[in-house]
DNA sequence: GTCAGTGCAAAGCCTTTGCACAAAT
DNA sequence: ATTTGTGCAAAGGCTTTGCACTGAC
């Protein structure tokens, strides 16, 4: 079993990516915690380790990471508030490159099975669901 | 059928607010046009008819609007970015107030029926679900 | 030695807030 | 009359950017 050290290297070379020191720790310290993680949480972990490290570089890193599928990023939202006037009962379908919504409707949901999966207490009366993927002009320029 | 006009007015009445001409606009542009739209979106198209309005007064609006369910956010995010290091296919269940997240495995879903429905070249090779409603916390607190 | 990456500070967006004025009930 | 809402401008949070320096290859 390759060391976590090692397991980066390879990773960064395949995408073309120089391993520095900065990248691998915090790219270790997301790796290495279950959970989801702000910039600010990552700098405060990582400026334990390198407090040389600046917040800039975290931010940078993140979203090279995240382009490049190290990390995965949580709820990919647009950087706008976004309101709608339809309550009717639908779901979103989000390019998560661009941000485009559209509608979809629900049918492909168990929502029994959704909600026999949710924790107790967590109130899922009108569900709001959202699936993201790549629309058809983003998925094209790759 | 009930103009738009007094249809607003009750709304308004049942959640405790007053009626104002600001409100009335702001609500009967994004009820009126489908679609998904941000605060300066309504901001231009409410000033059409009401050029003193402030873009303060559209977004104080929107949000109360959301809060007493008039109107819908898409994707409500929390006002961060948020990143994970597990890439194992799973889904997320997020608070709606609170923004906390947690994992929620996925076989509620029939993704044979979503990719179905999905517009054509949509790429849902990995597709990420979020599922919004209330944790227990917040829905307690009510 | 070259080029990509870092750190710093400044600027940028989107959004919220404080307060005096205006309008709704 | 009282209370709630509006408009303005200023402040706030999160994120990105420009640039000189540093480190990776």
């Amino acid at each position: 079993m390759p060391s976590a050290h090692e397991q980066f290297r390879e990773l960064a070379w395949k995408c073309g990516l120089a391993a520095t020191h900065q990248r691998q720790v915090i790219y270790e310290a997301v790796v290495a915690m279950p959970g989801h993680y702000s910039p600010e949480n990552v700098f405060a972990e990582v400026r334990r380790r390198t407090p040389s490290i600046s917040l800039a570089t975290v931010y940078k890193n993140l979203r090279l990471f995240v382009e490049h599928g190290l990390l995965r990023e949580v709820s990919p939202h647009a950087s706008t508030l976004l309101v709608e006037g339809n309550l009717e009962p639908h779901h979103h379908l989000v390019c998560t490159r661009c941000k485009a919504v559209q509608d979809i409707e629900g049918d492909f949901i168990n929502y029994k099975k959704l909600s026999r999966q949710a924790p107790r207490g967590f109130d899922l009366t009108q569900p709001l669901i959202e699936v993201f993927g790549l629309c058809r002009r983003c998925s094209a320029k790759k």
